[in-house]
DNA sequence: AGCTTGTTGTACTGATCGGTACAGTGTGGC
DNA sequence: GCCACACTGTACCGATCAGTACAACAAGCT
């Protein structure tokens, strides 16, 4: 796990996250392939000797970029790390469709369009389910406690209603971005809580 | 739309379509900006000549592979075209399911890998766009038939239920795909019906 | 001061990228 | 037969790719 250099000076993080935060913004638009190491240090204002300093090679990069995603992504819905009740879920969702709705703003998961390019990649691939599953575990954690309070019935399945709230938002961004339509995540996200509430007492 | 050349002889066919071939392979694994013109050519067994004699770059050529992509989608799930009662519905699902249980089958959307790439290349998004629409089309027929008699309530709206349904295939396929478990699939399908079924009268 | 260690700038490599030039071959219509 | 044109093979181009070499700089510690 610890593949990559850690920064032990303040100077040498902010170069660092300098780096990390080019990348993620770059590889957001145009894909893993699509941007190359060169790119990112021009527009970090890095050097290539940096780079290779904090990171083995262009994949460990990559890997930063996903931590980075994922604590990005969590921060803008804080939300999901409060779900005591049904109303918290419905807040979750409107969280992100803030995010969403902003003007010039996201319209499309960093993860999820990294999912499909890295989909093969070995390396990657883990990285990127390991994120997934953090993210739903907060959802799980949420579902849990409703079913504790018993608001949600002992039957149900908090992992797999997780993952089936998961795949909704990830459907709904998917149609969204590529249609700059965001009526296509409102619609999920509610079919989404509706799913979620059938499971009610 | 004419961009690249058609083949005039069966030759020229057979050529044209092994480019596009290897490319549909080698770009459903590695994504478009990962997968190089000399490797599609080199596992075509196609010449540099041919490549930029039926298409004008690059850009083209992945052009003709998310319309093979769409054909390739559409003709594993036949169902689609005979939309006319809700059991065909449940149909069209299980020939999803069935394409991504096959080993060594696919377990991830052709298109919506694309998505997250070219998700904002001016160029190649809207096919992406045109391409789930088509498929969405069929969708939104059925329900229509459904509608006209009288088994889909006519305050309905079958292009919005279409879409939704849209986003619970394209959601329930990514997480499948980096989660190498069809369970997403089978619970976001299974989650998708029973929301159309909610339109009954 | 001097040493150590983290950090940085620049120049470079060989491989590969997308795309072009151009001379050739196959083949159907006359 | 022969001509036109679709098709093909190969060599090549400048640009860019990921990654390396190496010398220099900055700063905390003694």
């Amino acid at each position: 796990m610890e593949a990559q250099a850690a920064a032990t000076t303040p100077r040498g993080k902010r170069t660092r996250d300098a780096i990390v935060d080019a990348a993620a913004e770059l590889m957001y638009v145009d894909g893993v392939a699509g941007t190359s190491v060169d790119k990112v240090l021009a527009k970090s204002g890095a050097g290539k000797s940096q780079m290779y300093h904090y990171f083995k090679n262009k994949e460990q990069l990559v890997a930063a970029v996903i931590e980075h995603y994922l604590e990005r992504i969590l921060g803008n819905q804080p939300a999901i790390f409060e779900l005591g009740s049904w109303a918290d879920f419905e807040t979750w969702t409107e969280q992100i469709l803030d995010i969403h709705r902003r003007p010039g703003g996201p319209i499309a998961c960093p993860l999820g369009n990294l999912a499909g390019e890295v989909g093969d990649n070995p390396k990657l691939a883990p990285l990127v389910d390991q994120a997934y599953r953090k993210w739903e575990s907060y959802l799980e954690l949420g579902l849990k406690t409703l079913q504790d309070s018993g608001e949600l019935v002992r039957s149900a399945d908090p992992a797999r209603l997780a993952q089936a709230a998961m795949t909704s938002v990830q459907g709904g961004l998917l149609l969204a971005h590529i249609r700059h339509d965001i009526t296509a995540l409102e619609d999920a996200l509610r079919i989404a809580l509706t799913h979620l509430h059938s499971f009610r007492p």
